[in-house]
DNA sequence: ACTTACAGTAAGTCATGGCTTACGCAGAAG
DNA sequence: CTTCTGCGTAAGCCATGACTTACTGTAAGT
């Protein structure tokens, strides 16, 4: 069920401007805000959402707080949708089998 | 940039209740609107969405229409997740060789 | 033809959540 | 010990979107 969080946090545009700020390397949440076009107090509550979601960590460094994409949400996503490529791989060929039984 | 509306299609819990309904098999509007506490109508709004985001597809038959789910949205989520996959591990790598440095 | 079943569209309501400003708090610096 | 910097939290505003009921349209059944 965790995956819900994952989804969810990575829905919103800003968020997601965010967390792909982080591909590269750490970041704190001033150099995060200084690439985003929204008030830096809104980039602390959209980290606070991808942290409750596992898709990033935090890790204070004296004054500043340096976040990082974590792996674990980012994982039970793929996790997910791998669920359901099984699934549709299945559904797809039961299907082919009964196309070429009407035929 | 076509994984964000797939991403924003599966945030809403409903829409990822629908779409976990077709796993198995095609269903009608119907059948999915008497699995799930919405009217039928909202059922009908968020296979739009669905629909518009590459994650389901429908064939008319008749006097119903059946939706079944669609490999093309899965697929370019799971090509986004990858990428930032190979990203996230590079990252742990340098980080990795970072503190092997000051040790 | 008339009615019934199935489904999409329209319009309007209401809650969720993303944003802002103002504030509080801890660590660094002087 | 004051000041400044970097962030998180609180409170309030406003737009987005998820839902409802009512309506329209089309295919099937009698």
């Amino acid at each position: 069920m965790a995956y819900a969080e994952a989804l969810t946090a990575l829905a919103d545009p800003t968020r997601r401007h965010i967390f792909e700020a982080l591909r590269a390397q750490p970041k704190t949440v001033g150099q995060l805000a200084a690439g985003q076009p929204v008030s830096r107090p809104a980039v602390s509550q959209h980290l606070k959402v991808l942290e409750s979601a596992s898709l990033v960590s935090v890790e204070p460094q004296g004054n500043r707080r340096f976040y990082a994409i974590k792996r674990e949400g980012l994982d039970e996503l793929r996790h997910y949708l791998e669920s359901f490529w099984t699934d549709v791989l299945s559904a797809y060929g039961a299907e082919i089998a009964l196309r070429a039984k009407k035929n």
